[in-house]
DNA sequence: TTGAAAGCGCTAACAA
DNA sequence: TTGTTAGCGCTTTCAA
């Protein structure tokens, strides 16, 4: 037993008809009489007719799917931005194929080739952790393959990007802490190497400079997987146990809750006394026991202006593109 | 400019041989002499040769892909359950297509026609909580497509299905609750359409009983759409109000936290003084002020076994194949 | 051991 | 307005 469909192959065979026939009254070409493509589209709609998009792609050279690669669906940011991406994509008629990094370059570029080799036909990607060389992105751009970055984008890459103004969220977070009469801030975040985490170690030193408190290197934390390995946050924690910090502004949704974790775990040592601010997009802060402030990203939006940007890329297809790098807001949602 | 891959017919010309014996060569096919291979293997290499994956589906009607279909990524059970599909899927080499309901049952049928026209191998399914009528997956099976269910399943449908001890998971909770000295337990829950909330409520009856403590169906209270909207735990807990409940057995993720936030607004109301037990897969529930006893479900080796079940039925293709319903176990993690 | 050719289902240029 | 035909990139039967 073999699961097949009917073809176009059946209908003309069935109405006396040609192929090219049934495939304009299908797409109701302007060729077509009104008689014909009625008689067509009734027995399409009888026999629950569906084209197949394989054959349609291999033709056209055109998936009508695109790919999305982010760290860890299970992580609330994440998931956002891909609803925003499928509302749009749903729209316009794409599919969307997830892909997940786990943080890996390696999975990364694995993902990208699978992916690419013709079976999408543009690519969002926000950047894992561990990803320094980016070079293969740059061979197939330039090879005319769509992509837009998001959330974590490069430096050198001329197309379009979508973040948000990481920076300010950062000061925000900071400055609040320090409203709090917090002096001693301490910085968990993720990799070096990632985008978001220069800007909103950035945004935080702004923010000290702005009150006069000295920039302390000791007091920044870098967990090169983000707090996917508990293990990383906890040994960052460790080390600044000896800083006596006060408070602390975190990077990230793994890094918050992993930091919540070893708090608990520690709760003799008084870390719950250290006021928390961090970059998360969780709907579940407000219901834990310790107070987070949180920094809120307009994930769906993101999702849905990159890949808006992104299907205009793949219809478009002109060369010499203006990009811009599109900035949102970042919220503010304080709870103490 | 357009995105271009090589594909045989260039290796072909360039090394002025056959597209056959490309395909021959590349597949490793004995008929080819090793020499030969290796002049293909090399050449092919040095120009980053991809195979066109949609020709060879096309070709060979399989499109290497299976669709998962589950209410929300958003969802720690299901992102779970998907990471355990991901990582089999990997392995034998098919890709995992994801699609959301969002618990409708339009948009289950949508996403299940759209990724049946030929372009998925197989279908994991957990059904929408809304779903009643599944004809259309029935449909489809008889015509020869593999679909394997988890989670929410249907029960007249003869296909492998996986799923945990629901009832077991419930009789747990509830006697948890009762262990306390609680004698007042309230049930919300999902869908009552849904397997997992007739197995559930089952349990929990079961529990009861056990303890000779009568039956109360004014305790128990449906969530057409599982939670997914704030406002059908409102009402539910409103109506639980009246009854004097002290403790509370929920069935779900979303119910879980939905039912802390309404429990949060109203706190004068006294909900905090009632205990809490109920099916959650969430990595945090242990940093919420509340303290929530869960029921934890193997969803990544749900998620594993499931697309193994698939795939096999997807490679096998025996027509009188003897189906089986895999049950797991569940866990208790008390928290008091 | 290799090649020629047909065909998977669809689209589109060209012909009628 | 409709049909004929070639071809998207690949696999595979049959022939050489």
């Amino acid at each position: 037993m073999k699961f097949e469909n009917y073809t176009i192959k059946d209908i003309a065979k069935a109405l006396n008809l040609s192929t090219s026939t049934i495939s304009r009254a299908l797409r109701d070409s302007y060729e077509i009489s009104p008689e014909t493509k009625k008689i067509v589209l009734e027995y399409a709609e009888k026999i629950n007719y569906r084209a197949n998009p394989i054959a349609r792609s291999l033709k056209e050279r055109r998936s009508h799917s695109i790919g999305i690669i982010v760290s860890e669906i299970a992580n609330n940011f994440f998931s956002q931005v891909i609803d925003g991406a499928e509302s749009i994509a749903y729209n316009k008629n794409f599919q969307i194929i997830i892909s997940q990094t786990h943080e890996s370059s390696e999975r990364e570029r694995l993902n990208v080739e699978y992916l690419t080799s013709r079976s999408i036909d543009g690519l969002l990607i926000a950047l894992s952790s561990e990803t320094e060389d980016i070079s293969y992105l740059h061979k197939l751009q330039e090879r005319g393959f769509p992509i837009v970055f998001f959330d974590r984008v490069p430096q050198q890459f001329d197309t379009y990007k979508v973040i948000v103004n990481n920076q300010q969220g950062a000061y925000d977070a900071t400055q609040h802490l320090i409203k709090q009469g917090k002096q001693q801030i301490a910085h968990l975040t993720s990799s070096k190497s990632l985008s978001i985490t220069k800007d909103r170690l950035y945004g935080y030193q702004k923010a000290l400079m702005a009150n006069h408190i000295d920039f302390d290197p000791a007091l920044v934390k870098y967990c090169q997987y983000g707090g996917l390995h508990q293990d990383e946050i906890e040994t960052a924690i460790e080390e600044l146990m000896h800083t006596g910090f006060d408070a602390i502004f975190i990077s990230g949704d793994k890094l918050t809750t992993g930091y919540l974790h070893v708090a608990k775990k520690k709760d003799k040592l008084n870390l719950q006394h250290i006021a928390i601010a961090g970059f998360t997009n969780s709907n579940v802060v407000d219901l834990f026991s310790a107070k987070v402030t949180s920094i809120r990203q307009p994930a769906f939006e993101m999702g849905k202006i990159a890949t808006e940007l992104l299907i205009q890329l793949i219809e478009k297809r002109t060369p010499n593109e203006q990009f811009e790098t599109r900035v949102l807001p970042t919220e503010i949602i304080k709870n103490d």
